[in-house]
DNA sequence: GCCAACGTTGGC
DNA sequence: GCCAACGTTGGC
């Protein structure tokens, strides 16, 4: 199983309002970025996520898993962009900030941290470990 | 709300 | 195929 991290802004969808589509998950559409759909392509069922708050939020507040692999997105005719669905599993007993990522070392190499344009991106097992135990959630 | 960094577009 | 111009993202 691979592990990824979705951005969204707050403002825009939420975490409460991805928890609120419940087991049957919410399609991860809008995405118009070739590495981010290339990462979401590259999904298989049951893989988990980070969900995290860009923009205002600036953390990581919960966990997700993918529970459709790619599909055309349905909010556009173009045939390039392809996307997922995704359902929430849990919250982080205490959400992860970008400021406590940033400060610890073991995280330095995070696409978060390295590329923080990308809105879907891979995060390395040890990376998932670290956040689930900062984060006061068992991996 | 600002603006730097990045990705995409389009003229050449 | 290059690169300037443009639009968007996201941290601050």
């Amino acid at each position: 199983m691979a592990y990824w991290l979705f951005k969204s802004e707050p403002d825009v969808w939420s975490w409460e309002q991805q928890v609120a589509r419940g087991a049957a998950g919410e399609e991860w559409n809008g995405v118009r970025n070739y590495m981010a759909r290339n990462n979401m392509r590259a999904m298989a069922l049951g893989d988990q996520g980070f969900y995290y708050h860009s923009r205002s939020g600036l953390e990581v507040v919960g966990i997700v898993e993918v529970c459709a692999t790619s599909h055309p997105d349905s909010t556009t005719d173009d045939p390039r962009w392809d996307c997922v669905d995704i359902r929430a599993l849990r919250p982080l007993a205490r959400p992860v900030t970008l400021e406590a990522i940033k400060a610890d070392g073991r995280l330095s190499e995070m696409v978060l941290v390295k590329n923080s344009r990308l809105s879907v991106q891979p995060v390395t097992p040890a990376e998932w470990q670290i956040i689930c135990e900062l984060g006061g959630t068992t991996p």
